[in-house]
DNA sequence: AACGGTTTGCGATCTTGTTCGCCTTCATGG
DNA sequence: CCATGAAGGCGAACAAGATCGCAAACCGTT
């Protein structure tokens, strides 16, 4: 259910014994879920930009800078959010996928529910990106992680299409998945900006996709 | 050779007669360039978020408020940045392009151009993908038809492929040339992040390209 | 030369994410 | 039962992009 900063392994390095929750830290736990409910509701109304840490801060009940106890960046706010989408999209792709299904109904059905997901909170799909592009930043190796994730889960929809004899043998399966998510998230980008119908957007995807199955080449061009 | 902010046409709407330039404006036009150079220098130096504007602004001799006479925003000043480069890949590509060589060996010495010029500062495309996250700004829309362009470019490569008769008659070829397009973004993203080396990058890209090429689809699996 | 309008420049100020130093709380251990 | 030390909280302050109102420079017109 991934939880909200690093998660603590009992132990990695020489850690002097850290020491177990004794009951005092209920206080925080606390605190972490106001900040976080009340940062999901200042994004669902003002957007991420508009949403001030001050105002998250108060809604929360707490002084802005206390937030800084809980959570290292406002960014790492809304990738905790991120994550749990993301995480719900694939469970829900798992529990109805028919894995004998069609290689090509398969990925259309994952496009379908991440779509779904994404489509409604432009802010999710627009600031993750922004993320990967603070280089420094650790959210940027957060997001990076998760669409690795989502390239993993392409790719394994594939393979088992190479299996079954429906796709190529040949085919690199990693740099088709890969493929097919950059284009999810490049289509999106052009939607998030109001150059799109969401409709569109997957259209874009759709269309992608399909050239991507059935290839470029003219099949009478002996390679 | 695309000005820095928005180019004046004569005549749009019923603007009054906006008055010639009577060289009154080149004081501004001088300062223009110095920002211009100062901002190039800086962000070579310590990079798009390292470069301050007050250090920008002290170089190019003047108070870090004035700097908003001239472009207003900062990541303005490196979208004209980009524009240059993009422009200049362009050209070259046109300059020496082979018309009749086979389309995969020319989409290849695009992506090889735009790769030679994206590769040298990470910055650039970094700062152009996270300006098409404020999708309200002006820049936003600026990066978006940068993309479009480039879009274009690699479509009218393809088209040409179909003509010859070496790609597929019914294959989406605008579909394609996007796919490829948001391709290369998506890969150069992990690459600035410093996951992969740019040879690494650069191989990430071909092989989805190949894929898109060849297709996915079993060539016995008759549709 | 005086006027009017426009472009350019500047310092003060605002905004917002983030850091800092200090204080309070509280379970633990001597 | 008090010292210890970590967790949580707070207000002040900082950094950096952006805005504002005012002043200077400048050009064509009267």
């Amino acid at each position: 259910m991934a939880t909200l900063s690093g998660s603590r392994p009992p132990a990695k390095t020489p850690r002097p014994k850290l020491r177990p929750d004794d009951g005092r830290l209920v206080r925080g736990r606390r605190s972490r879920a106001r900040i976080r409910e009340a940062a999901r509701e200042l994004f669902a109304e003002r957007g991420f930009d508009g949403a001030t840490l001050r105002a998250i801060a108060e809604r929360a009940g707490m002084g802005a800078s206390s937030i800084y106890r809980h959570v290292r960046s406002k960014e790492e706010l809304l990738v905790a959010e991120l994550a749990d989408l993301q995480e719900e999209a694939w469970t829900r792709f798992r529990t109805e996928d028919d894995r004998s299904a069609p290689t090509r109904d398969r990925i259309q059905r994952f496009l379908d529910l991440q779509h779904e997901v994404l489509v409604e909170s432009p802010d999710l799909t627009m600031i993750a990106l922004r993320a990967t592009t603070h280089t420094a930043a650790r959210v940027a190796r957060r997001v990076l992680a998760l669409q690795d994730r989502t390239i993993g889960l392409l790719a394994e929809i594939l393979q088992r299409g190479r299996m079954s004899g429906e796709l190529s043998r040949e085919a690199d399966l990693l740099a088709a998945a890969r493929t097919i998510f950059h284009l999810t998230q490049g289509s999106r980008t052009a939607w998030a900006n109001g150059l799109q119908s969401p409709e569109a957007c997957r259209e874009a995807i759709d269309g992608g996709v399909a050239v991507l199955f059935s290839g470029l080449e003219s099949p009478t061009a002996g390679h």
